[in-house]
DNA sequence: CTGCGGTGGTTGCGTTCGCAACTGTTCTGC
DNA sequence: GCAGAACAGTTGCGAACGCAACCACCGCAG
C-alpha cells in the first residue's frame, strides 16, 4: 500500500515532480554519461562515430552479415546502418558482396585492416568495461545489469 | 581474481565482443526504450519534444528560474534550453521577465495555461513510473535505481 | 570612468537524425 | 508466367543537434 513515498519525499510536494528523481530521466542521463565517455575513446583512437562503432562491432562479432541483420542486432535504424556501412567501406575496413541467389542482399565482411581495428576496439571495450567495474564497484555493476535485464526482458 | 569470466562466456571467444552483453550498449538501449516509450505519451498528449518536456518539468519544479539554471538542472545544452524556451513561450505556456538589476538574466515562470499542462504532465509521469514499477517489478526497479545511483555518484 | 574579462542568452552553420519515398529484386497467387 | 505484395538497401528532405561565434550586459582594475 501507498508506494509513492519515495517520490513525494523528494519535493515534499505531491503536485510537483522532482526531475532528478524521475527514473526515465535518471536512466537517460546515466546512459548519456557512459555513452559519451566511451565514445570519446573510440572517436579519438579510431575516428568512429557511434553508429559506425556499433556497426563495426556487429560485423566483427559475426564475420559475415547483412545490413538488416546489423540493424536488428545493434538496434539501429536502416538508414543509420546504411550510412555507417558506406563510411566504413570508404575507409576500406569492410567489403560487401552481393548474394549469388538473392541479389537484394549484401554480405559484409571485414578487410584485414578492418579486422585490425576491430581487435583493437574489442580490447578498448574490455578495458573500459573493466574500468567501469572498478569505479562503480562490483555490486553497483551487478545491480545496474540486473535492472537493465529487467527492461530487456519486458521489451524483447 | 580473474573477473572477466562473464564476458568471455558470452561469445565463447576472447577475441570477439558480444555487443548485446556490453554494458554501455545495453544501458544506452535500455534508456532509449524507456525514453521513447515515455516520450510517446507526452508527445501525443501535449505535443512536446524531449527538450521541451524537460524544460517544462524544470520550470514547474521551481516556479521561477533562469535559462542557465534550467540547463544545469536538466543536463541540457544552452542552445537546447534556449530553443525549448522559445517554443514554450510561443505556446504561451511560460513568460519571461528580465531581471531588474541584472538585465542579462531572464526569469521564467509558467502561465496559468502552462501550469495546467504541467500538472497534467506530473500525473502522467507518476502514472508512467507506476506502470514501470508494475512491469519491471519492485526489485528490478530497485536494482536499476541503485545502479544508476552508482553512476550518478561518480560523475557528479 | 574606462577598458576588458566574464557571463546570460541567442543565432548561424555544418552535421546527424529519422521518416517516407524510391530503386531494384524476389516471392506469391492466380 | 505475370501482376502485385513484400523485402534489402539507398536517398531526399525537413527537423533537431551541438559547437562556436556572437550580442548585450555586468563587474572589476587601474
Amino acid at each position: 500500500m501507498n508506494l509513492p513515498e519515495r517520490q513525494i519525499a523528494e519535493t515534499g510536494d505531491a503536485n510537483r515532480l522532482a526531475l532528478e528523481g524521475f527514473l526515465p530521466y535518471r536512466l537517460a542521463r546515466a546512459a548519456e554519461i557512459i555513452s559519451r565517455q566511451f565514445a570519446t575513446l573510440y572517436r579519438e583512437r579510431h575516428g568512429l562515430t557511434r553508429p559506425e562503432w556499433r556497426t563495426l562491432a556487429t560485423i566483427g562479432q559475426f564475420d559475415r552479415i547483412t545490413a538488416t541483420e546489423i540493424g536488428a542486432h545493434s538496434s539501429m535504424h536502416k538508414t543509420k546502418v546504411s550510412r555507417a556501412i558506406r563510411a566504413l567501406e570508404e575507409r576500406k575496413w569492410i567489403t560487401r558482396q552481393v548474394d549469388d541467389i538473392d541479389r537484394r542482399i549484401e554480405h559484409i565482411e571485414l578487410t584485414r585492416e578492418g579486422r585490425t581495428h576491430y581487435r583493437d576496439l574489442v580490447t578498448l571495450a574490455r578495458s573500459y568495461e573493466a574500468k567501469l567495474v572498478q569505479t562503480l564497484g562490483e555490486t553497483g555493476i551487478g545491480q545496474l545489469e540486473a535492472g537493465i535485464a529487467a527492461i530487456e526482458r519486458k521489451h524483447t
